[in-house]
DNA sequence: CTGCACGCCGATCTTGACCTCCACGATGTT
DNA sequence: AACATCGTGGAGGTCAAGATCGGCGTGCAG
């Protein structure tokens, strides 16, 4: 009845063809590229290790001579992903003097990252994996060290102490993470540069008051 | 064999003791407790069936006479958690017509609302079954809802057009939710009503501005 | 005292996903 | 050009966890 069937979910993506021999570095990669794939489209618990190999055109048993098991696979894309956000948003930050620059570059970083077609900021603001503490510990750490860099900058700025320097900056991240996600959801009604220089206008007003020593 | 039991990891929290019949509405209530307090500490993948029953001191039998599944009984705690922050919310946007009390009211909100004893709030901003289209859709139903209440007020008062309230006040939300959960894992270092004063401060300082354009 | 109803528990089934074993074909060498 | 080698592929094992079925004890009416 209905024929429909209409290929349950499995379409929507085509897997590579199946022939093909390469090297070994080359296939990591590619192993890599398809796991990504199917975990930001699926999540971590609902990707099965069949979804990967069959994405990426090759057999299971592949599939685990180049990885030890699932969460190893997973666990190095996370890493990757969390390098990412957290060095470019130390350049951002050492891109210059500025306060108010280091703010929308820093803004503009996290818009960016989280408009990157492959879609790899999911695995660490929408992981479903966060009862493992390998999991965890890694996203985490995204806002831990973001926010410590902005803290450093705020401490030294302004003479607050250590804790309210770290939780306004955590605040600056919590908004610019968010702020960026539900932009992206919302299908690109506003551009992305216009978003992040709202949020930055935003976030600049509110932290540009802070100086509790007289500035100017 | 081997007796079993051994609660491997069970521990830490005592479970009920097991004697002990009781009327339906009462043993529903506890069984919606022992439930969240094993989904909060567990999460929804780890977190069995086993443990909640266990946890409640009944069988497991008996937790399928009053639900009939896992994800019905997470909907139902999930489904109060998201009402009470968006019925608080909503709340604290009424208490007052000064935006900078409203500001800090809400702020008070969201941080009241983490270090809330029962952890409910991990249901809603730490889920790990994000890849549910029902869970997904009332977790995101929270910032949406929060935020469109705190946009109406956004556009009334300042003239800006609908989706830059809307991004405005999102990263309001973000900026509060994700400030109060690092702070709430801080361990208390700052008093919740001085962290919450503290964040409220930089989201007044930094919304009071629009729709000025911006100078130095 | 006896039969009944009701709610509860131990033990079990099944599904699904992670993780390996036997056959086949392509490649490099003599 | 033929053979040995190595990587690939399909089929299967294991196990954990969600979901369920026959016995048991308690309280009550007759």
């Amino acid at each position: 009845m209905t024929a429909g069937s209409t290929d349950t979910a499995s379409d929507g993506t085509h897997p590579r063809p199946r022939g093909g021999r390469m090297p070994r570095r080359e296939r990591r990669v590619q192993l890599l590229e398809s796991a990504l794939e199917v975990f930001v489209a699926q999540g971590y618990h609902a990707a099965a290790m069949d979804d990967i190999a069959d994405r990426a055109g090759v057999s299971k048993p592949v599939l685990y001579q180049h990885f030890p098991g699932k969460l190893d696979l997973y666990l190095a894309l996370l890493d990757t992903s969390c390098d990412l956000i957290i060095d470019n948003c130390r350049e951002a930050l050492a891109s210059t003097t500025d306060n108010r620059d280091r703010v929308a570059a820093t803004m503009k970083v996290f818009y960016s990252y989280v408009a990157s077609e492959e879609g790899a900021f999911r695995l660490v603001f929408e992981s479903d994996l966060t009862s493992e503490p390998d999991v965890r510990e890694r996203v985490d750490r995204v806002t831990t060290e973001c926010a410590s860099m902005i803290a450093d900058v705020i401490r030294t700025d302004t003479g607050l102490p250590d804790e309210a320097s770290e939780l306004l900056a955590v605040s600056l991240v919590g908004m610019a993470q968010v702020s960026a996600r539900f932009w992206l959801a919302g299908g690109g009604q506003i551009a992305q540069d216009d978003a992040a220089a709202l949020i930055a206008g935003l976030a600049w007003r509110g932290i540009r008051g802070y100086p509790m020593t007289d500035d100017h």
